[in-house]
DNA sequence: TAGATTGTTAATCGATTAACAATC
DNA sequence: TAGATTGTTAATCGATTAACAATC
């Protein structure tokens, strides 16, 4: 038996070459090279050749890439399309952000559900949704059957959130509190900490 | 000569052991070890103690870190030992959010100005600021000698506007917009894409 | 001292790139 | 056909890990 698994790094880059096909197809282009998206994106035409190839072969010799086929591949290999229902906990500034922002639908995600623990917010409506009580939190993403989560509370409440939403049979958290999650093996944890982006171009000015 | 350069990817790392530390001085720690931190965040003591030792000698044999120590020298040598005076662009819902956020003091930075493009926008408080009309960047910029921005802009305006900060003097980029940004050699770009990283779990779904 | 943990070396592992045959 | 660009191989490059002497 040999299994055969795809760097995560190449994962990683997929959305990138999805999101580049996206702008090429909104300027009404119809063919790319592996050279051109990769000027754009400032990667070697090989390395994206490279990625690609994990997965197929998707482009002409002498010709290059459909734009949009190359971006229904990309979509079909990263399962967005589909639309995956999200649950959004943290009502704040940040929750307030995430729920109006524009950019999910159309990219394969759509915020279903929010919660919070504060009572005063809980009741209230944000966007087209009305904040729920957190102590639902597990029974509504278990009934909804929500695998992908976003974490917009305050570090200290984000490990106990975390540890709900793994029992309520969560698969995919992008948490954006600043603190470093334990989740079991299976589930997997992106982050967001704009500080430590930051923090990284600091080094070198 | 010989230029002795850090890999990036370690540089990257150096804000999540800061960002780890800081939390073992909030629980009232005083030592910790490479074994103990890279259990926390999920990487090797090794690879820890050889990201480390780029920098120099932090640890003592037998005990470990002195975690106050280690952190100043992190704060150090990513030169977030001092406030950093950040320039904010886009007053929507995410440069709101950006604005209230409350996680940039203390970790090195101030959000010391916000413009909009919208004359909607422009004179209206936010948060401790007035947000500036978007005809004024580059002179504030190169004013304030600020060196560090958010784009929280749409996609559409992300590029004329780092046209705009380079030309400005900016030095340092995160980019909240869904776009791949072509800046000049010397200045830096993160990018903050929450969808790009939804899609790069998805694919494990 | 005995036990523990660092800093560093060398080996391993994995990712990127250069190059080119295949072929549109 | 001539020119262009893919998909793939092999070489290079770089990052991670295992192991251990040094030493607190």
């Amino acid at each position: 038996m040999s299994i055969i698994t795809i760097p995560d790094i190449v994962v990683g880059r997929l959305p990138i070459y999805l999101r580049a096909l996206n702008f090429l197809v909104a300027e009404g282009r119809e063919i790319t090279s592996s050279q051109e998206l990769g000027d754009r994106l400032g990667i070697s035409s090989a390395q994206i050749r490279k990625d690609l190839s994990h997965f197929g072969e998707f482009g002409k010799q002498g010709t290059g890439y459909d734009i949009s086929f190359l971006r229904d591949q990309l979509q079909r290999i990263l399962q967005v399309d589909r639309i995956w229902d999200v649950v959004l906990i943290g009502a704040g500034d940040l929750g307030h952000a995430l729920a109006h922002y524009g950019g999910f639908s159309g990219r394969g995600f759509r915020i279903a559900a929010v919660f919070d623990s504060d009572p005063d917010k809980v009741g209230q409506p944000l966007a087209n949704l009305v904040i729920q009580d957190s102590q639902d939190l597990v029974d509504v993403v278990r009934q909804q059957a929500i695998y992908v989560a976003l974490i917009a509370t305050p570090a200290s409440g984000a490990q106990p959130v975390a540890d709900a939403l793994v029992s309520a049979g969560i698969r995919a958290i992008l948490n954006y509190a600043p603190i470093t999650l334990t989740v079991p093996h299976g589930v997997r944890v992106q982050y967001i900490d704009p500080v430590a982006h930051l923090q990284r171009m600091t080094f070198y000015l």
